[in-house]
DNA sequence: GAGTTTCCTGACCCGCCGGTCAGCAAAGCG
DNA sequence: CGCTTTGCTGACCGGCGGGTCAGGAAACTC
């Protein structure tokens, strides 16, 4: 009669996986450091894994999953909101569909802070022979984006004359360098005003706004200087 | 009489270090390799460095040494133009100013094109015991850019009512993806094509612009979708 | 309780590679 | 040319750690 294996075995090793990855890269993080935070031994996880570039792989795919799933609620819930605001007033339309669109940001970022040692990980993770597992995540990643930002722009959501790569290489950083920022944190930061702010300045830009009290002549030069 | 070191073993030697740095990860570069590459030997390469994070260090900081002359120089360059477009028409400053802008911008991606491999090596080295390194590097390019943007902001050139943390933040990313690309290519892209879209992305944002044809009400609800 | 099957253990093996060092030779002066 | 000093070489050493495997024990059925 089979014994059953332990139904904790994988996921504790999968998690004690990630943190030694996140702490260490995946190059010098030691198997049997895994296997002792999991509290279990080196044969266990050799038991479950073929190698430690294999448990990587499963943390890589699983967030994947993660991302796919946020991606598909995420346009769901964008057509509910579009559909419930039709035949809206204008303006009230455009606030609501701006903070109902935040809402749904605070979803992906949440989701980002949940898994921000899996961001660690991937992000020093770019030499081989990990590279064409990342690279295979980060196009995947990249042709959603894309696809979206394409759909966007032929709805006229987003101006059109932009290159949808461009565009979605640039939205991308941006979530990036702000996932860069949760690694170093202890505790959530407040993700409605990240959501927000990302989004203000995705859609806005940094120029100041129209109607700015700044005399027009330093407006017009120094508006042109960059970061 | 002391024999003088050969004048060109130390940038081979780091020319090859960043290459296998770049390939393989610093951890998985070999010495061995390093050295070969460079036409010397293992003895050679440990004659002209502690070890091999000591000629990641030394990567690193003339890599900042890139940056910061280039920041100073455009930094510079900026106040130049504005000076010479005192006085002219809103208009035409405002266009000349933007060109001027992406000139400078030419500048730096063109610098970051040099150096793509360092950037690649950068990217993989966010574990220990580079971290520190690594941490230190960025939070030195980002204090530079908190500097710039504050200082925009003070002027008017850059709407103030974003934390200048956050937009640097967001200015980072997007030049970090762009960076990315970079790894990936073998000739150098348009890096004017580059800057222009870079600058109206930060600058204007995603949303279409005034006087779309767009339907209003379509532009007023899905204007506000994302990425 | 006995028997069977599989899970888990942790000692072990072997290859790898960072860093060392004794010795060769290049450089240059007198 | 002889001598001195230093650069460079590449064989060597020792530690490390990925992965293996023989054996113990847990799980479960009869």
């Amino acid at each position: 009669m089979p014994r059953p294996a332990d139904p904790h075995a994988r996921e504790a090793l999968l998690r004690a996986a990630r943190s030694e990855f996140a702490r260490q890269g995946i190059d010098r993080a030691r198997v049997g450091d895994i296997a002792q935070k999991a509290g279990l031994s080196k044969g266990a996880f050799y038991l479950h894994f073929a190698s430690k570039q294999d448990a990587f792989r499963e943390m890589v795919q699983r967030f994947i999953g993660v991302l796919e799933e946020h991606a598909a609620r995420r346009k769901e819930a964008l057509r509910r909101l579009q559909d419930e605001l039709q035949g809206a007033e204008p303006g009230r339309a455009r606030a609501a569909g701006f903070e109902g669109e935040c809402a749904l940001d605070v979803e992906v970022l949440d989701a980002l802070w949940r898994n921000r040692e899996v961001l660690s990980v991937l992000d020093g993770a770019s030499a081989e022979p990990h590279r064409p597992l990342v690279s295979a995540f980060r196009q995947r990643l990249r042709d959603m984006l894309i696809g979206d930002v394409a759909e966007r722009q032929a709805e006229g959501g987003l101006r059109a004359d932009l290159d949808p790569e461009a565009v979605a290489d640039a939205v991308f950083g941006v979530y990036e360098t702000f996932g860069h920022r949760m690694a170093g944190l202890r505790e959530k930061p407040d993700l409605g005003g990240w959501a927000r702010t990302i989004r203000t300045i995705l859609y806005e830009g940094l120029l100041p706004p129209p109607g700015c009290t700044v005399p027009a002549h330093a407006q017009d030069v120094s508006r042109r200087r960059g970061d």
